[in-house]
RNA sequence: GCCGGAGUGGUGGAAUUGGUAUACAUGUACGACUCAAAAUCGUAUGGCGCAAGCCUUGUGGGUUCAAGUCCCACCUCCGGCACCA
């Protein structure tokens, strides 16, 4: 047999299934769907990336496993275009985007076509379609009707590089999570969606989806839900009587709230400005906060700075003591109420600006069992060896007296107890547990318990060309119109100038002829809204898109979209927890609620991929000239080769590096397959052992895949091949069995093997094989037998031996005798089919 | 600071969830084949020791007949969040 050609091979093949349409799934409701998602890849002009096809190909192997069990699978492909990479490039270049994001998608179709994988080639979206993005445009018609996108001036994060507005979750490290660059604040008028609006359904839904562990965490941190009481604190002033909301997770505490602090953008301050005595001071204070960054105001070691209002005082609804009230950039406008009750005794920020400014410290909660503390600025007495106190057992005498002592400390208002207790100083409240007190004290004073979420609106506009346009119209008379849905798309017009401005207006605003439009209610002038959709929007809802891809009457049509939703299972990376995929489940819900989607969750589960990372261990990148080109490895190794290394250079979900020496050894594996072709024989004998691993390895096989152990997996083909390769002949009914669990991680070299097998339909559509528990089991058992702990030698015994037998057989060992030296076991344990362990 | 995840041979990594640590691969050394090289095959390969044996899963304790796995404390690395009241 000639050489293993993987050059050949690989063409003859993507030919054949491109010819066949292999792949392509129909919307067949009779049969079970499996609908196998990957992020669809945003084409850069740096072409494929390693780390696609580890994702790629992980869910292609699921995809191609499950048509094997008899599943309908739709596993598509697309390509999510809009945004700024690209339009940097028209900018430098002089040519249109569109161009451009045709040139790349025309790469990145090459290379994946080269790699194999099973798409539905007939599916193929691109965002920057407009019969894509004309129903993203409707989507956000449908927000706006709904009142969930709204426009605001407010204080936004701009990229001076970028020339735009930035979403909260695009600011990564001070700067500009795309290029890097610096943000400032600027004041602008910006679109927003409504997404707090859903944060409760967001955080809760978690519940009852299939997410790793660690993307639930994220997202919940993210949303950051946190339970706890809205008090009105009464304001006094000469002539003036006013009131403040504040927001706390510890009404408990209420008792000890010796002040009151206002965030510098507190909207009711300027009310106070007659009543306030040293208004100049404040005034000052609150316009350097505001120039702040979020990033200095919270930097800057966290000391702690603020101002008193001089002339006008709070009352504390628990006790009725009149309060001092501050303005301090340590509390934030936009969380909570933007004002806070400080508790100096009982949490550590409020205690160190206490102490700075000589306030009161007044201890209302006794830990009394509770000792778990943090953030104290006592120097005898750090936060790490504070945390030791927790288990008493484990500590002796010494801690029992600190103990003691520190309790002493914080009763006397020394160091600050963040954590729960009893109450004390706290009127009719004395006594209680924390946890009692919460509610009843809120209740007492007239607050209500509230949910309060970190989340903030999302950052909609963007001031730049390469989006989707936002489908409004701005009429004098008749305000913001949206765009009647038979008018969509709006189209993006031609433009010879990409540049953003500095202005912060979009470059379309220059284009007059498209600007000026008639307003569609009153027909007056009007001017269209310039800003676009930010990339993440295509991206919301395009796994929707894929199950009707064609449709030009609707986003998808309803028996498409009710019969592959939801999503089965979705792959992809770890940095999208905070950004696509929560605007994804938002956009979801917010379909399901304008019922377009049959369920509320378009993820049924979602597991995600390790990075590659460049030899060195850094991360792959241009500027480092580190990254390993797909097209090189294909070229020279094959297709099937790297896709069999990347899924088994490692743990999937765990970063890998790259290491160009491993690779050979999936090469040398396939080449292995390759040859072990030439010993198969029709009447070969399957000898009892073979057919165990037989059936050992397809077990394996089938469980790894499903629990993302690519690793091992391939571990136990290569285990399998091995055992074949010693033999002198090989059953070819055993081999083709190899050949198809081969087949989902190198598809081209088992249906070129497989047809030289003399079969005529493809392996491709092999159901997938089955075993037989009975046969994965040995005939013999190994039993290791242990002295003390200590294995001391093994034991061979038929897999129905009693206990009884086995126990005997380990004692009567040559070894058993020597090292128990005539002495007597204390005791004999059995644990089945493993090990026998002999105490003495 | 808080929340995740990890730490096992020269290297990437296995270990049926408490039961013979180092599977599979890579690298290295030696051997076979060869005029030679490559490829392939075979043998060896955690450490110490001539050996019997002893030690070994980041460190130190603990539970157990038995710990990479469970408990406590600590160290290091990676990722995320960070004045969130």
């Amino acid at each position: 047999m000639e050489q293993y050609n993987h050059k050949k091979i690989e063409e003859k093949w993507q030919k054949q299934w491109e010819k066949d349409n292999a792949f392509r799934s129909y919307n067949d409701t009779d049969k079970k769907k499996f609908y196998a998602l990957i992020e669809f890849p945003y084409p850069s002009g740096d072409g494929l990336h390693v780390g696609h096809i580890r994702s790629n190909t992980a869910m292609d192997i699921i995809a191609r496993k499950r048509r094997r069990e008899g599943y309908n699978v739709l596993y598509p492909i697309g390509w999510d275009a809009f945004g700024l990479p690209t339009e940097n490039f028209a900018i430098k270049t002089g040519r249109p985007p569109q161009e451009i994001t045709k040139k790349n998608t025309d790469t990145f179709r090459r290379q994946l076509k080269a790699l194999g994988f099973s798409f539905d080639w007939t599916r193929e979206i691109n965002t920057t379609d407009p019969s894509y993005y004309k129903w993203t445009q409707w989507i956000f018609l449908k927000l706006f009707e709904n009142d969930l996108a709204y426009k605001k001036k407010m204080p936004i994060n701009w990229c001076l590089d970028c020339k735009t507005g930035l979403a909260n979750e695009e600011v990564v490290d001070e700067v500009c999570e795309r290029c890097g660059g610096e943000v400032e604040i600027r004041e602008k008028e910006q679109w927003l969606l409504k997404i707090t609006k859903y944060a409760e359904r967001l955080y809760d839904d978690l519940g009852k989806v299939d997410y790793i562990e660690s993307v639930k965490t994220g997202q919940r941190n993210w949303i950051g839900k946190s339970e706890g009481a809205q008090i009105e604190f009464k304001i006094i002033g000469r002539e003036l009587e006013s009131s403040v909301n504040i927001f706390t997770t510890r009404p408990d505490t209420l008792f000890g709230a010796t002040y009151l602090v206002l965030a510098p953008e507190y909207p009711e301050i300027l009310s106070y400005q007659s009543h306030i005595s040293n208004w100049g001071e404040v005034e000052a204070y609150i316009k350097e906060a505001k120039s702040k960054k979020d990033i200095e105001r919270t930097a800057e070691s966290r000391e702690k700075s603020g101002v008193a209002l001089k002339g006008v005082s709070a009352i504390n609804p628990a006790n009725k003591e009149e309060i001092p009230i501050f303005v301090a950039d340590y509390v934030l406008a936009h969380y909570g109420t933007g004002a806070i009750m400080a508790v100096p005794a009982h949490d550590a920020r409020d205690y160190i600006f206490a102490q700075k400014y000589n306030l009161p410290i007044k201890v209302v909660i006794d830990p009394r069992e509770y000792f778990f503390l943090k953030d104290v600025p006592d120097d005898s007495l750090t936060g790490s060896k504070l945390a030791k106190i927790d288990k008493e057992e484990n500590f002796g005498e010494a801690v029992k007296k600190n103990k003691k002592r520190l309790r002493d400390l914080i009763l006397n208002g020394k160091c600050c107890y963040t954590g729960e207790g009893h109450l004390v100083s706290s009127g009719e409240f004395i006594g209680m547990t924390s946890e009692e007190a919460k509610e009843k004290i809120t209740k007492k004073v007239g607050g209500k318990m509230k949910t309060t979420f970190k989340l903030r609106d999302w950052i909609f506009s963007r001031q730049r060309y390469w989006g989707e346009p936002i489908p409004i119209i701005h009429c004098e008379k008749c305000g913001m119109v949206p765009v009647p849905e038979k008018e969509l798309p709006v189209l993006l017009p031609e433009v010879k100038q990409y540049k953003p401005t500095d202005t912060g207006e979009s470059p379309l605003s220059a284009i007059d002829e498209w600007v000026n439009v008639a307003c569609p209610q009153c027909s007056g002038e009007a001017k269209r809204e310039t800003d676009t959709m930010p990339n993440w929007a295509g991206s919301s809802w395009y796994y929707l898109r894929y199950t009707d891809p064609h449709n030009a009457d609707v986003l998808a049509g309803k028996e498409a979209r009710n019969y592959w939703l939801p999503v089965d299972w979705y792959n992809g990376g770890m940095e999208h927890t905070t950004l696509h995929l929560l605007y994804s489940r938002f956009w979801h819900k917010f379909l399901y609620d304008i019922s377009v989607v049959p369920h509320d969750e378009p993820y049924a589960k979602r597991t995600a991929h390790g990075m590659i990372l460049a030899p060195d261990g850094s991360k792959m990148s241009k500027s480092k000239g580190n990254v390993i080109n797909p097209d090189e490895v294909v070229e020279r190794l094959g297709a099937d080769t790297l896709r069999v290394y990347e899924m088994f250079m490692g743990q999937f979900n765990e970063s890998v590096r790259w290491q160009t020496d491993n690779i050979a050894g999936s090469r040398r594996f396939l080449e292995k397959v390759w040859r072990i072709f030439e010993k198969t024989s029709e009447g070969a004998w399957l000898s009892a052992e073979l057919e165990r691993k037989l059936h050992q390895t397809i077990k394996k096989a089938g469980e790894d895949i499903e629990q993302m152990r690519f690793n091992t997996a391939v571990s136990a083909l290569m285990i399998l091949a091995n055992a074949f390769e010693k033999e002198k002949e090989v059953p070819l009914s055993a081999y083709k069995t190899l050949l198809a669990l081969l087949a989902p991680f190198a598809p081209h070299i088992a249906e070129e093997l497989w047809e030289r097998c003399d079969e005529k339909v493809s392996v491709h559509g092999e159901p997938w094989p089955s075993y037989d528990e009975e046969k994965t089991k040995e005939d013999e058992l190994t039993i290791a037998v242990q002295i003390n702990g200590k294995v001391r030698g093994e034991i061979t015994v038929p897999p129905d031996a009693g206990e009884e037998e086995i126990k005997k057989q380990a004692l009567s060992l040559p070894a058993t005798l020597k090292w128990t030296e005539g002495k007597t076991p204390a005791n004999v344990i059995y644990v089945p089919g493993r090990l026998v362990s002999i105490v003495v």
